[in-house]
DNA sequence: GCCGTTTTCGGCCCGACTGTTTTCAGTCG
């Protein structure tokens, strides 16, 4: 059974909890454990078949819930899920994900009204007999049934690269605006989620009716959610929710920290805060009434002894253990990229030209790209036979000799056959500087057969790194079934490097991933798939992942010089 | 349900906004 296998079922149970009137805090300690268990880098599975090994050594696992997971991963089956579905039943969590509506108010419904599906709670609402319950009223009514159609309309979380050009614009509206003398985008967003829900901005002002009045003139907004005295809420036309709330300078940098969150990362906060005597809330930190600073992130965590972590890595994860033994990670950064080594031109199924891609990469201050069309395998692509594959090798060498400023290596993204095997013959992988290979046909084959054609190219001599190693695309159908792990410990072995492919719809890897990566001694490539020149804009996308999983300069190969990169992948 | 170098019991982050209320509970982030 699979770590996500595991996290699911006890989220299931907190739900259920939840909708239960438990405590609290023991819904909490469920939650916290699906969390922990999820992004947890090895399977708990191998922990319980280690004999020296403890689940109550996982920080947020005790007795109990160690006994638990151990009867689900032996069993398959969990006899206290099974007693909890029993008395409620598992369609009543839809009624959770409705905004507004929380586990009191459903129990309510579900008590008084028999309220067990979607479809019971819209004709409750309908016919007014939710206004009747003690505690509801005809506004309640009508926020559920807004709530409900909210939840049919609005897509999935947006995607972060969609969620940056809404954020971009609102930043542009308030340029104008005077009243405005700090300005930044919090939540999900700042921390490079890869899906964001809803969007948080943050302003510095004295004169908070002004930007309120402002904020409420942009175009794009679609319906007012709330406005307080500090607060502000609305949902524009893309579905996507924006929370705006204004503070005074002393504590700009209090709520910019509190609200980038995470919760979980804040919650770690505070309590450390708490054991010292202090107060953190989002207007500063307090010794008992008295304000000790706030102004900035870096005095919130100071006043800590803390770092200011990247916002990447505010996850609770390692960030706080890593502080303490002082083995912060200096994240890689954008600027340490020399190199994108993915990218298709007009000769497969690309858009723009070799001339033009390396142009376009020049200009972003690429010392040298790869151009990997595809191999003959991808027809759908218009992949290249060796015939062709060869004469554009020349016109690469042609193009290179006229001295453009930057080095174009002659690549090819070739396809893992379905039947195993290389779509090239070795003569023509041996010419080539830079081989990367992907599985793009018999996706459907089984774990055992995919991972078996990804280890037969690891292995190939000429294979320099797998793109796709997983096929994972955010939001979208699944990924192909692999055993990454036997993935990792290969490419450490033969000394391949794995793709971390960025697009708005697709990160080979998750940060999770890159993590466990990084652990076998993998070093990770990352790259942007361009199929046009604005696609070499992706490679923010793909770092900003690379961050999020503690990678830094060093555990990413395209931040080395060609001559370098290829010292690393033996070819020199 | 978890956790502990003052604790094995009694804590567990903290505040804004709304609706249904007459002082607060529920929800959200």
């Amino acid at each position: 059974m699979t770590n996500a296998r595991i996290a699911e079922v006890l989220d299931q149970i907190a739900d259920l909890l939840e909708f239960e009137g438990a405590n609290p805090f023991r819904v909490r300690a469920y939650r916290n454990a699906g969390r922990v268990v999820h992004d947890l880098p090895e399977a708990i599975s191998d922990i319980l078949a280690s004999p020296d090994r403890k689940l109550t050594d996982i920080d947020g696992i005790g007795a109990d819930l160690a006994e638990k997971i151990t009867t689900l991963v032996g069993t398959g089956k969990l006899p206290f899920l099974e007693e909890l579905l029993a008395r409620t039943p598992e369609s009543v969590l839809a009624l959770l994900r409705i905004a507004g509506l929380g586990p009191k108010k459903a129990a309510v419904l579900y008590k008084e009204l028999g309220v067990k599906t979607l479809a019971d709670l819209k004709a409750a609402c309908e016919s007014h007999r939710v206004q009747e319950l003690k505690g509801f009223g005809a506004k309640t009514e009508q926020i559920i049934l807004a709530g409900m159609e909210l939840a049919q309309t609005a897509a999935d979380r947006m995607l972060w690269a969609d969620a940056d050009a809404e954020a971009q614009a609102l930043l542009a509206h308030f340029k104008p605006l005077k009243a405005v003398k700090q300005i930044a985008m919090a939540g999900s967003y700042r921390r490079g989620r890869e899906t964001v829900g809803d969007l948080d901005i943050l302003v510095d002002s004295d004169d908070m009716p002004a930007v309120m009045d402002h904020f409420a003139k942009l175009p794009a907004v679609k319906t007012l959610v709330a406005r307080g005295d500090t607060k502000m809420s609305v949902r524009l036309d893309s579905g996507l929710g924006v929370d705006l709330r204004v503070v005074p300078a002393k504590s700009f940098g209090a709520a910019l920290q509190y609200f980038t969150g995470s919760k979980d990362h804040n919650v770690v906060l505070r309590g450390m805060a708490k054991d010292r005597g202090l107060k953190i809330n989002e207007y500063g930190i307090f010794r008992g009434e008295k304000y000790l600073a706030g102004k900035t992130e870096e005095e919130i965590y100071a006043a800590l002894d803390l770092p200011c972590f990247a916002p990447e890595i505010r996850e609770a994860r390692q960030e706080f253990a890593w502080a303490a033994a002082g083995e912060l990670p200096k994240l890689v950064e954008l600027a340490d990229i020399r190199g994108d080594l993915h990218m298709h031109t007009t000769e497969s199924d690309g858009n723009n030209t070799l001339e033009e891609m390396a142009a376009a990469a020049k200009t972003r201050g690429l010392k040298y790209i790869a151009i990997t069309d595809h191999s003959q395998r991808a027809t759908i692509a218009n992949g290249l036979t060796p015939e062709r594959l060869k004469k554009l090798w020349k016109r690469i060498d042609k193009f290179n000799a006229t001295d453009p400023g930057i080095l174009v290596l002659k690549g090819v993204e070739c396809d893992i056959l379905e039947k195993g095997g290389l779509d090239l013959p070795d003569d023509v992988l041996a010419e080539a500087d830079w081989v990367i290979c992907s599985v793009h046909y018999g996706q459907n084959q089984t774990r055992a057969q995919i991972t078996a054609r990804i280890l037969e190219a690891i292995e190939h001599p000429h294979v320099a790194a797998i793109a796709h190693p997983t096929g994972r695309l955010i939001n979208r159908r699944k990924p192909y079934e692999v055993d990454l792990e036997a993935v990792f410990t290969a490419a450490a072995k033969h000394h391949k490097l794995l793709e971390l492919n960025a697009t708005p719809q697709r990160l080979d890897l998750s940060d999770i991933q890159c993590a466990a990566a990084k652990r076998h001694g993998v070093k990770i490539v990352i790259g942007t798939d361009s199929h046009r020149v604005e696609s070499l804009a992706q490679m923010r996308v793909g770092i900003i992942q690379a961050r999020r999983a503690g990678l830094t300069k060093e555990d990413v190969a395209n931040t080395r010089t060609w001559g370098q990169l290829q010292k690393l992948i033996g070819k020199k």
